[in-house]
DNA sequence: TTCCTTGCAAAACTTTTGCATTAAA
DNA sequence: TTTAATGCAAAAGTTTTGCAAGGAA
């Protein structure tokens, strides 16, 4: 199975860009890499192992669950995409790696991007000796207005 | 088995002041509750369910990996406790259910609360038609700093 | 050939559930 | 006595791992 047959119906541009990121971590452009990057790559976007996997063989495609989790954590370590803990229940593969925060809806699960701009801290606690920030974790987390 | 004989060596006013508390919510003391309840609710503290199981078997109690879970997510139904998602890889039972936030040292995997008022937001986004702000989950990540 | 990747199945973990037994009101 | 809680084992859900087979360099 070559590269061509394997990312199904994606648009090429964005085929060529996944191709460059892989690229640029040292990824090799498999086919089922090609095929998990084009789909979560596609747009900002959290998914599920579990989708993920349903969706490409919807597609038509051969993948295993394992190559699914596999490539996702190889993605991740590489800066590639990032996780998400929500709820503890499943981890979600966020596509959008720039600096963003959260809302979640509690009522129906949804989990929504927030710019970095639409938070300020004006105040934050001092570090504990010998750290430093590493990133801040923001959920805003939504129920349904009761009116 | 009494209430005595199942507390192990709990400070008596920490077992007078949990057995108000879920008498407050109409949760029934029974022996096993309070063990789990004096261990947990004796200081602010995170604990996984693993631990709390251990550390109760440790000191000789008669207490089931299923009455553990029940009883954690009985307490955090009615507001005794708060669980945690930090990584996903566990829940973490929070005893302190003030609004505050963490710190979560990657290097260690420790937790450590943060007070509300080290932190001020400046500026929050507008929440989405049809919601409300239900609560604000923020995970400060942390890391052993270089120099 | 040599090294890396994949699929499959099994294992590992955390958490939940069914059901008979026990304890509490 | 009547209802609720417990323990055990099994099940369920998610994620990881071992290993043989397949594919790329």
């Amino acid at each position: 199975m070559n590269f061509m047959d394997s990312i199904g119906s994606s648009a090429p541009e964005m085929v060529v860009r996944c191709q460059r990121r892989m690229a640029n971590c040292g990824i090799r452009p498999t086919a089922q890499r090609m095929r998990i990057a084009t789909l979560l790559l596609a747009e900002p976007q959290h998914l599920s192992a579990e989708q993920i996997l349903a969706t490409l063989r919807g597609n038509g495609a051969r993948v295993s669950k394992a190559t699914v989790y596999n490539t996702l954590n190889l993605f991740a370590s590489h800066g590639l995409i990032r996780q998400l803990s929500v709820d503890g229940s499943r981890t979600w593969f966020d596509s959008n790696v720039d600096a963003h925060y959260h809302f979640h809806d509690v009522s129906t699960g949804a989990l929504i991007d927030v710019p970095v701009p639409e938070v300020e801290f004006s105040r934050l606690p001092p570090t504990p000796p010998g750290t430093e920030v590493d990133g801040i974790d923001l959920i805003i987390r939504l129920r349904k207005k009761p009116s």
